[in-house]
DNA sequence: TTAAAAATATGACATTTATCAGTTAATACT
DNA sequence: AGTATTAACTGATAAATGTCATATTTTTAA
């Protein structure tokens, strides 16, 4: 189970692939690799974060509590991503709780290892600050579809989303099967408002479900829903 | 009017307070200033953009437009904010447009200069991707706020926003004076619901008016409204 | 200065979405 | 297997918000 970083695939998808060598082996010497069973958390909001998390396998949803005692999910993480960043850079305490959402598998990585490469491999920076910027612009995008699209463009949006981002299983499903309260919340939305939306594309035909598992029936009815039709 | 970077008071509230002076020359020889009149775009969305814009007097709205046509701000940028910093970092158009809320006098700085410096120099970068967590920070909170709060709220929350950063004029009013359009964009609701809103507040006592300029009256009610009471 | 245009304001109403109550179905647990 | 617990679902209703129509005020520009 064990391993070296620089044999990890996984990096390859994300900012560490910058790093030289020996930067590589101090990272894997000081790394830990943890299994986190679904519904625990990574972390929780507010915390100080002593390292980021890299994600070997697993999804993991970023969400922040409101006032109102409701979450609201504002990234899906899968492998490759890499959790706390942020927070390691910015050394503030996180804003977001990382919650597994399956059986996850996760490297802990000392900050150190990572302010250290920060102040002294540009590339490295350089990388992970495309990757922010590309964050940012994925957060930009939410704020406008939050506030100008409506519920239900929005949940055709999330099953797109979900099979774009995480692909589907062999009877067509998606692979990354999600409550329907985490729905709601991905979607910004009450819950019953979310699975009385899913009642609805099912009778007209665009999903299908079995249990809690959704299957995309017609995509482009979907697509055209969502850009407003 | 025209002056140098190396003696601008502007950069110590940005990034390039991380440049060397060799840098800074570079920036300095390079740069061209502008003025920009109210209303007038600096850039607009899907632009490819050939450098960014130093921000020395004047507000900005960063803002995106959506299907239905309707605008929604991002973000209010004013002195010392460098615009399209992200579009030159991912090499992608911007996906927000720029507009002059005020008279604005900019600095435009080839992306060379920035894209250089951001290979060269750590310290530089590092300040930057400070920068730009903190921005994607902000960002989370805003699409937790839209989501799970009422426009009520948010309303109350935008006043003390615009309060908080850009400050009161010597009557006790905003100092940034925006359209009642441009305040529904940025809370991300129509326009007769945010007019609405300022006549209730109006009338209960949390706020004054005096043509489009607001004041705020009772800060603690209006808090205690965003909280949720 | 004055007419035209734009912004602000308000009412009536439609639509969307949330909330509450309750039922059924699925899952977890001795 | 059988009960307890949780999640999914549905209906009724309330609340929030958007839309359209129109009046009033402010700003713009000839």
């Amino acid at each position: 189970m064990e391993s070296r970083c620089e044999n990890c695939i996984i990096r390859q998808f994300n900012s560490l692939r910058a790093m030289s060598k020996e930067e590589l082996k101090q990272v894997s010497d000081s790394k830990t690799t943890k299994i986190i069973k679904k519904g625990e958390s990574i972390f929780e909001e507010g915390e100080k974060l002593n390292g980021v998390y890299c994600v070997r396998s697993g999804v993991s949803k970023l969400s922040k509590l409101s006032a109102n005692g409701k979450d609201q999910i504002v990234k899906l993480a899968s492998k490759g991503e890499v959790l706390g960043q942020r927070s390691v850079i910015s050394q503030e305490s996180t804003n977001l709780s990382a919650i597994a959402v399956d059986t996850m598998e996760v490297c802990f990585i000392p900050k150190e290892s990572i302010t250290t490469t920060l102040q002294k491999n540009p590339d490295f920076t350089l990388e992970v600050l495309r990757h922010m910027a590309h964050d940012l612009k994925e957060a930009d995008d939410v704020i406008v579809n939050i506030s100008q699209k409506t519920v239900k463009q929005r949940m055709a949006e999330a099953f797109l989303y979900l099979k774009n981002n995480f692909g589907e299983d062999a009877d067509g499903f998606l692979s990354l099967t999600l409550s329907r309260e985490d729905i709601s919340n991905v979607v910004g939305t009450a819950t019953e408002s979310a699975i009385r939306i899913i009642s609805e594309f099912k009778k007209n035909g665009l999903i299908r479900t079995s249990g809690k598992k959704i299957g995309i029936k017609d995509e482009r009815k979907l697509l055209e829903m969502v850009e407003g039709f």
